[in-house]
DNA sequence: CGCTACCTGGGT
DNA sequence: ACCCAGGTAGCG
């Protein structure tokens, strides 16, 4: 499933292996991939478009086409892409097809549905996703405890819910804010506004590790070839429930807050 | 702000 | 035969 990490790679590996390629045309099989417009507008707005560059917005992957054109993807829980060559059989759930040149296609592919993919003048996509009313990006050189405080500031809601909420920082998504509020020492029940000086700069430098090793280990899912990444064994208290807290050596704890799953150590974190 | 819908397949 | 899923938009 894709956070940050897994959608950071997907980056990265597109610009080494996609960027300067021309989309020849795509096929649209699950019109409700898109976000807007009809299958025909959307193949006929990227035939014969070459990829300039790609980058990462919280988790939509960015693709920069000639002309001043952005193509969006979102993964939600469950999409992700796949660049293989265009004889190799296809999996029921491709959602979308990318036809490049050099014999290769780019799959969007995702059993659930939910993966989204948005087209038009980068300008107007940037307002059409709200792209400019996302938070910070916590991987960003420039992002600091002062910046996190800020954002919280006043805050009474939990400090978990609004950490996964983009418009307050963009980055972290169910798994990595568990991870980081863990190795931040702080309950993910608290009201965000309470945090000190010190837990706000604890939490920073956690979020920022959490993120730089997921994308160290190549994130959890496997890779545009096919290639596992191999984060998953490595978390402390994430869907562990039970199991001994890697601190204390006290039973992790599962709550739900807004109807999703938190995993934490009630002994050390506060 | 919290809740629900979105939708399929893998786990129990 | 049930759940349940790492995300988000949209609703009340």
């Amino acid at each position: 499933m894709a956070e940050v990490p897994e959608v950071e790679i997907a980056v990265r590996d597109l610009r080494a292996s996609v960027v300067g390629r021309v989309i020849e045309r795509a096929e649209v099989l699950s019109p409700s991939v898109l976000r807007f417009g009809t299958p025909e507008e959307f193949a006929r707005t990227i035939a014969g478009r070459r990829v300039d560059g790609v980058r990462r917005r919280a988790k939509w992957v960015l693709m920069a086409l000639e002309d001043d054109y952005t193509l969006a993807i979102h993964f939600m829980l469950f999409g992700y892409l796949r660049l293989v060559p265009d004889d190799a059989p296809r999996a029921a759930h491709t959602m979308l097809v990318l036809f490049l040149s050099g014999e290769e296609e780019l799959r969007l592919l995702d059993r659930l549905g939910y993966a989204r993919v948005a087209l038009a003048p980068t300008a107007e996509l940037d307002a059409r996703l709200g792209l400019a009313a996302l938070g910070p990006e916590v991987l960003a050189d420039d992002f600091a405890p002062e910046m996190l405080e800020d954002r919280l500031r006043r805050k009474r809601v939990p400090i978990k819910p609004a950490l996964l909420d983009q418009h307050v920082v963009a980055g972290l998504g169910n798994r990595d804010a568990d991870e980081s509020l863990w190795r931040a020492r702080i309950g993910p029940s608290r009201p965000a506004g309470t945090l000190s000086r010190e837990e706000a700069e604890r939490l920073t430098h956690a979020m920022r590790d959490v993120l730089h090793e997921g994308i160290a280990r190549r994130g959890s899912m496997r890779d545009l070839r096919g290639r596992k990444g191999e984060s998953l064994r490595h978390l402390d208290v994430f869907e562990r429930e039970g199991e001994p807290c890697p601190r204390c050596g006290g039973p992790v704890s599962r709550i739900r807050q807004n109807g999703r799953n938190t995993f934490y150590c009630p002994a050390c974190q506060q």
